[in-house]
DNA sequence: TCGTTCTGTCCATAATATGGACAAGAACGC
DNA sequence: GCGTTCTTGTCCATATTATGGACAGAACGA
């Protein structure tokens, strides 16, 4: 595709270092996969998600699976993560920073609020749930599963995240998911506009959340260097979230998001 | 290298689906990455490992570090598997069949023995350590950790499972495992013996653990197909596993590797 | 039966990944 | 300070590899 074109190629700092199109191709399956969860995702989707052509994703999808890295489900035909991946993933030590760091103010939050709370990690161009803690108001938003990951910019967890980075950063980010929210019925101006009224607010906020007739609020957190590597959500029908409380769980995240950072940071 | 010649091939069955060599080899080196643990390993013994030339390992790592798939620990300058591992393995849900089936097999066998018992999965041509439970006995050999991973060959673990399968696949494995071997200071010949020693007895045995004055016995556990995918075994210190005691334990090893079995074939 | 939508395969070709050779840096001895 | 021996990192001509257009087969529904 377009490889910068003059021979010596100005050493531009983020030159993105050649000789390894396909490793990073098959990472990018990889990755589709992965939001796929156990269910898995039919080929034509990865193909659609990645830009590749068929011929490309289909080579790299059963490589994969002779390797033991992707599964396919027999009675669906479609590809999902593999044994190995997990298993790999041994090798490094169990708790991540974040957790740990995160566990007393979701605790501490959950326990003043009620309602379901997310923990969401920023992995690359996605969000990743991490944590979640459910409250004790009956009706509970339990959509979203420990594992479950998106496309930053089409849940209020990954919009917060956006929000927090700046604005040239962000953009990047939505134009390279653009061809993965189609998915998810959203698009680049619907995403943007969210991220600029985040930005306003000081949260992130969704009226209409992936469930009908739920709404979320998010916080980010950011690392020491200030760039975002989380979000903490609260989800709840939308009833629930009415001005007035919206007002008080936003400050209740926003406090607990200042400690988080203070661990992180410590 | 030595690629089928003839222009035709002979589908021969296994012909290894061609076009993705850099991904094979990739994922070579994470696995070698993965042996490493939180420590890493340094880029030297990854050429050896792999028999890969430098500057083409060199590449790989690098840009599995742009891809935050490797990390790079800036004290030792050494390699680990990185972040994004984890991450993807989240896609999966939590507990393997195996960890399930064994448990109250562990549980059972540990109170029974008082030693420290290990269970080993195979994946590939590497064992790992997938739990372990520690007994009563006062001297316990803990130097094995979960999400250890060794060649298949060099702990007793490794060759029972080598021993209960087909002779001439317990070859194929150690065959290809010999540049590892030097690492853990055996070889080829050392191994084999071993695996023929263990397949008479019915179970394998050293009476040099990794650790200096320990000895481990290992039995395997075979799934429905008939193929050994794990083992179970009891480490202490060599005075503690006299040839009566060895009877004992292995016949307990034996029994629950057996129930294991009906567990996961159920 | 035919259309539609999915997955899988072939193979000439362009582009990619390769590795020999070289460079740069770190650690040690003297 | 300067050689020696480690290590890791980079260059670039080249052959090997991965690519994707075009085609084929399978599964489903009308």
């Amino acid at each position: 595709m377009d490889r910068t074109n003059s021979p010596k190629a100005g050493r531009g700092a983020l030159e993105p270092r050649q000789g390894a199109q396909a490793i990073r191709r098959a990472l990018a399956v990889l990755r589709i996969l992965a939001a796929g969860r156990e269910d898995g995702v039919p080929l034509a989707e990865v193909i659609q998600a990645t830009g590749l052509t068929r011929p490309t994703v289909h080579r790299i999808v059963h490589v994969l699976i002779e390797e033991g890295i992707v599964e396919r489900n027999a009675r669906s035909g479609r590809y999902a993560i593999g044994n190995q991946v997990p298993e790999l993933a041994l090798a490094r030590p169990r708790p991540s920073r974040l957790l740990v760091a995160a566990n007393p103010s979701l605790r501490r939050a959950s326990a003043e609020i009620g309602d379901t709370l997310f923990l969401t990690a920023r992995t690359g161009n996605d969000t990743l749930c991490v944590d979640r803690r459910i409250g004790v108001y009956p009706i509970q938003v339990l959509s979203i599963e420990v594992g479950a990951r998106r496309p930053l910019g089409v849940s209020s967890a990954g919009v917060a995240i956006l929000a927090a980075m700046p604005a040239q950063d962000a953009r990047k980010i939505v134009a390279a998911n653009e061809k993965r929210f189609e998915a998810y019925r959203t698009d680049t101006a619907t995403v943007l506009g969210e991220v600029t009224a985040a930005r306003r607010l000081g949260y992130g906020m969704r009226e209409t959340g992936l469930v009908q007739g739920t709404k979320s609020i998010s916080t980010w957190i950011k690392t020491p260097d200030g760039r975002p590597a989380a979000a903490m959500t609260v989800s709840a029908v939308r009833t629930r979230l009415g001005p007035r409380r919206e007002q008080e769980v936003a400050e209740i995240l926003l406090r607990e998001a200042r400690i988080i950072e203070q661990a992180i940071g410590g």
